[in-house]
DNA sequence: CCCGTGATTTAT
DNA sequence: TAAATCACGGGG
């Protein structure tokens, strides 16, 4: 199947963050692959976005991969304990993102279900970043990987186009402290998919 | 609903 | 060097 290009991420976040649902996220694992559709996204639109981690041109040591070209991963570990997966996009020094919150899993499911003893159904087990980071095997190691030129982790171009009437826009989650960005339109996820996450359907 | 968790960031 | 922060998940 065919892997999604350099031009596809080079575009500011919201349309990234909406053009990647539906498209598979692929991990290889111990040369298997471990992989889902992904359903939920949000996007973090550069340095004037006060929830973004390059809020106002900030530039630390976590958040330099940001700041790479289009195409590129960014991985961060949250809270001490999770993984987040995120695609750096828009042009090198245009510290956009999109972070890939939930996939529905299509291949490697007895992997994942090793990653993740926790999780009891197929719908817990990538159904938020944090277990999708675990379910995949995502970590510091993962992040500044090209996505567009490893042979390792990439995401591939679905063969069907969704209908955008599918996708619900909604504020992001877990940012109330970023004043007028909070309420902003940057989470994107399939309607009625059982694998968004729990703060999707409330 | 509450609370663990620990690296990273930011304030002294 | 110290304190506060935090793009979450699991178990009640």
């Amino acid at each position: 199947m065919a892997r999604l290009k350099r031009a596809f991420y080079r575009r500011e976040a919201d349309v990234v963050a909406r053009a990647l649902l539906g498209q598979t996220l692929v991990h290889v694992v111990d040369g298997q692959r471990v992989a889902g559709k992904i359903v939920e996204t949000e996007a973090y639109m550069g340095v004037e976005d006060k929830a973004c981690h390059a809020y106002a041109g900030r530039r630390t040591r976590r958040s330099e991969t940001m700041y790479g070209d289009g195409g590129t991963s960014y991985v961060f570990l949250n809270y001490g304990i999770h993984f987040l997966f995120n695609v750096v996009v828009a042009k090198r020094d245009d510290p956009h993102a999109v972070l890939i919150r939930a996939l529905e899993p299509t291949e490697g499911l007895d992997r994942m279900r090793k990653n993740r003893p926790a999780a009891k159904r197929e719908q817990d087990l990538c159904s938020g970043p944090g277990k999708l980071g675990a379910a995949l095997a995502i970590n510091l190691e993962q992040d500044a990987v090209d996505l567009v030129e490893s042979e390792s982790l990439f995401i591939e171009r679905a063969e069907t186009s969704l209908s955008p009437s599918s996708v619900v826009v909604c504020p992001r989650v877990g940012i109330d402290y970023a004043e007028e960005w909070a309420v902003a339109p940057l989470r994107f996820y399939l309607e009625d998919n059982s694998h968004v996450s729990r703060s999707a359907t409330q």
